[in-house]
DNA sequence: TGACAATGTCATCCC
DNA sequence: CAGGGATGACATTGT
């Protein structure tokens, strides 16, 4: 009954189209246009419903792009307001469109969707004859004009019972019957001009049979209403077979939870829970085959899928033209996000829960229940709580009716039916693709098993390969060891003493050669560098793992080194105070960490160090105390400088280094300079320096011997360090090496492995192809009087084993000749 | 007290 | 040629 009504909508608004322009067809289209069967069905009849043409293809496949201002653009014109009117027609059907008819006209170019009917191109059979398109009419054919909206068909024979699906199912039919039509009622309220052009079109689709009751649009309703009484039968006998597969689902659901909670058990330590067996294959819950009748109305639904809307968003639509149409168009995954975005706020009221529910439920509901199935796998504690989650979510969103309940659990009941589609078919619905996953690793495991993938299948001909190529697994890496002296593990193990033993080393170095690459370590400012700069010192308590600063505040070692570094800094940077006090460093040795009394400009240069250790700048006299002894500590063993710094509290300085000598020597011989003057500066202003006081030779001496002394202390740090910068990428390259190594000796396994293959291969090819060599009497040949040689040439021969190879060439030849 | 590590110093080479 | 960096060897010091 459905074509009926695009027979008369698409034949009305044809009608209104020529109507409104008003125009002959024979003036407006081009002669060259008027024997393609388009034309002709809009001049002659209607062929165009069962034609396969793509009317823009069409053309644009004869003419190419047709220039907007060129006249053969009329036939394009004609054509997109045919298109148009179409798709008004496929979504506006209301009965009170039936009162406004005339007026419908004017609504529709004024987008008030007030447009009766659809366009109506009448199928001929006679027609058919004189149209080759027409022959070979199939069901996706006829969705092709669908896509394009304008072409419409007409089935005499359409049936209710297959009102269960949309109009566009009775297409499938194919049953294009024939009828009679009459205008007269339809046709009441337009113009004049309007039932001329229907009758004339009328006439040309008289033969068609279409009766009078086609443009009935009570009768239409009535029947529709009918038609909706029964698919809302349909559904309920639906649901109710659905609930009751609910309900078996959940009843396995159940069951899924019981084995959950009893397979897996929570780890009192990590909190997680651990299968107790294995999890893939202990009482899985089957799923219902049923679930497959599910997804047929949505197989059936998807035909109509492929005929998207079109440009529904550019028209109002009424409330029961856009349910009718969700209703037989929208496929479940029929876009609804584009419905609601195309209508706007208005049509997203029409989008009633009573609409479409079944068509949108299941693939939310799906991967929802997909979501909770993994949710319980992972979380089989929540399983209880996840029951009312498990039937609420957004499957409530989208309930078919209030009493209907039971869609949720229908779509419950359906969800497993993916992965068990999975498990055989390759699934169409890629939305569930995510929620598969699970369930596979969770059920199928059986049918895994049972039939090995083909890459199970490779790798157990990879495995019978390689049992059957390892008749010496050891070999290549003997052959290997040979070839690479097996040294590297000791020497790898040397080294890594070596490593190990250089890198305790090089954290001293570090704390010296960070001084050092200031300055040199016998000055002041080299000892500041050593707390500033050593990253040791920083992580001394980490790698030690004590905290000794909480015992005794004082003894700690950033701390000490901190009052060590400013009273050296210090030192340094006053040139007379610094050497005053540098000199009763070595002498008194009695003042504590504590005194800050007899510092020299502290505040100075304590901004400069509090960055790194916000410990008060104090100064001390220990400057003999001037290396960072950061050996990793053993758990519970005190630090070395815990107890060095804890003796040097206590006692007199032991430490009486070469710049005490120097600093003794400087004060005997009254130079006024320091040692870290002497040492830091650089040339020029040492000169300077050197110039500006009038110093004797021995003064000069010293000087230049503190100077030197001074520099290759520095120099045999970094020295030493660069001695373990030289160790470690030594062992860097080691470790590099050995890897290469190994790789080198699983190429060289994966080679001997492969030629085992190939010999094998070859070997028993050579059998195959002697065992089948005859000589002249039809005896097989002894393999041990004769063999098959290859010449350069590629060429195989037969020959004997005692023949030399220059024989071999002339033999060969009289064999093979033999052989033609 | 000897071993050891860290550091300083010297001699030497080299730039 | 002096200054200084680099480095091996040795000495010193502290643990």
């Amino acid at each position: 009954m459905r074509f009926k009504e695009y027979f008369a909508d698409g034949l009305l608004n044809i009608a209104i189209l020529l109507s409104l322009l008003r125009t002959d067809l024979n003036n407006v289209v081009d002669r060259n246009y008027s024997h393609y069967p388009e034309v002709q069905d809009i001049l002659y009849g209607q062929t165009a419903a069962i034609s396969l043409t793509n009317f823009n293809n069409y053309i644009d496949s004869l003419h190419g792009r047709i220039h907007p201002k060129s006249p053969d653009n009329n036939i394009d014109t004609i054509i997109q307001d045919l298109r148009s009117l179409s798709r008004l027609g496929n979504w506006q059907r209301t009965s009170d469109n039936r009162n406004n008819g005339g007026r419908g006209i004017s609504a529709f170019l004024a987008s008030r969707s007030t447009l009766i009917q659809q366009p109506v191109i009448n199928i001929n059979n006679q027609h058919n004859e004189n149209n080759n398109n027409n022959e070979d009419v199939d069901e996706g054919d006829i969705q092709e004009h669908f896509d394009d909206d304008l072409t419409a068909t007409l089935n005499q024979g359409d049936e209710i019972e297959n009102d269960a699906h949309n109009e566009f199912s009775l297409y499938e039919n194919n049953d294009f019957g024939s009828g009679a039509a009459s205008p007269d009622q339809q046709t009441e309220e337009l113009t004049s001009e309007d039932l001329d052009l229907i009758d004339v079109l009328w006439r040309q689709d008289i033969d068609l049979g279409v009766g009078k009751e086609v443009f009935d649009i009570n009768l239409r309703q009535e029947l529709e209403r009918e038609r909706e009484l029964e698919l809302q039968k349909d559904r309920e006998k639906q649901k109710e077979r659905e609930l009751l597969q609910c309900k078996h689902e959940e009843q396995r659901l159940q069951q899924q939870r019981r084995w959950l909670t009893e397979n897996f058990m929570q780890d009192t330590e990590t909190g997680e829970w651990v299968p107790l067996r294995g999890r893939a294959t202990v009482g899985q819950p089957p799923i219902p085959n049923t679930q497959l009748q599910n997804f047929m109305p949505y197989d059936n639904n998807m035909t109509v899928v492929s005929e998207p809307p079109p440009l529904e968003g550019d028209y109002g639509m009424p409330e029961h033209q856009y349910q009718h149409t969700t209703q037989t168009m929208a496929p479940p995954q029929a876009q609804p996000s584009q419905m609601m975005t195309g209508f706007g706020q208005e049509m997203a009221n029409y989008t009633t829960p009573q609409q479409n529910p079944e068509q949108y439920t299941p693939i939310e509901s799906l991967e929802e229940r997909w979501q909770d199935l993994v949710n319980l796998l992972e979380l089989p504690e929540n399983d209880t709580s996840m029951r009312p989650h498990m039937g609420m979510g957004p499957v409530n969103q989208s309930v078919v009716s209030p009493t209907d309940n039971s869609s949720v659990l229908i779509q419950n009941a359906t969800l497993p039916v993916a992965p068990q589609l999975n498990n055989t078919l390759p699934t169409p619905y890629s939305n569930t693709t995510i929620p598969q996953q699970p369930m596979n690793n969770f059920s199928s495991t059986g049918s895994s098993e049972g039939c090995p993938t083909p890459l199970d299948w490779e790798q157990s001909e990879l495995f019978y390969n390689n049992g059957s190529g390892g008749d010496n697994p050891t070999d290549p890496i003997e052959d290997m060891e040979s070839i690479l002296p097996d040294i590297i593990p000791d020497d790898y193990n040397l080294t890594e003493m070596a490593l190990n033993d250089g890198l305790r080393s090089m954290r001293m170095l570090d704390d010296n050669s960070s001084e050092s690459g200031v300055s040199l370590g016998s000055s002041e400012q080299d000892q500041f560098s050593e707390a500033a700069m050593s990253p040791f010192d920083g992580l001394e308590g980490a790698t030690g793992g004590h905290d000794y600063s909480g015992g005794s505040p004082g003894f700690n070692k950033a701390s000490s080194f901190e009052q060590n570094n400013y009273s050296k800094f210090n030192g340094g940077g006053g040139s007379g105070n610094g050497y005053n006090s540098e000199g009763d460093n070595y002498n008194s040795g009695g003042d504590s960490y504590s005194s800050g009394s007899s510092s020299n400009g502290d505040s100075a240069h304590s901004s400069s160090n509090d960055t790194d250790f916000n410990f008060p700048p104090t100064k001390t006299n220990h400057n003999h105390i001037r290396h960072n002894h950061s050996y990793p500590l053993q758990p519970g063993q005190s630090p070395r400088e815990y107890k060095k710094y804890c003796t040097s509290m206590e006692k007199e300085p032991r430490h009486k280094g070469p710049q005490c000598k120097d600093s003794k020597r400087i004060q005997e011989l009254q130079v006024p300079l320091t040692v870290d003057e002497i040492v830091d500066v650089p040339v020029e202003e040492f000169n300077e320096l050197l110039t500006q006081y009038k110093l004797t030779e021995p003064q000069l001496q010293l000087i230049r011997d503190i100077r030197r002394r001074g520099k290759n202390k520095v120099a045999a740090q970094n020295c030493r360090k660069r001695k373990l910068d030289v160790i470690v990428n030594l062992e860097d390259d080691m470790s590099s090496l050995k890897s290469t190594r190994d790789r080198l000796l699983q190429e060289r396994h994966a080679i001997d492995k492969q030629t085992r293959e190939m010999k094998d291969k070859f070997s028993s090819l050579y059998r195959e192809i002697f065992q089948s060599l005859r000589d002249e009497h039809g005896r097989p040949y002894d393999p041990h009087l004769f063999s098959l040689q290859q010449s350069s040439d590629g060429n195989v021969f037969l020959v004997p084993r005692n023949i030399t190879a220059d024989e071999q060439q002339a033999k060969s030849k009289k064999k093979k000749n033999e052989k033609k």
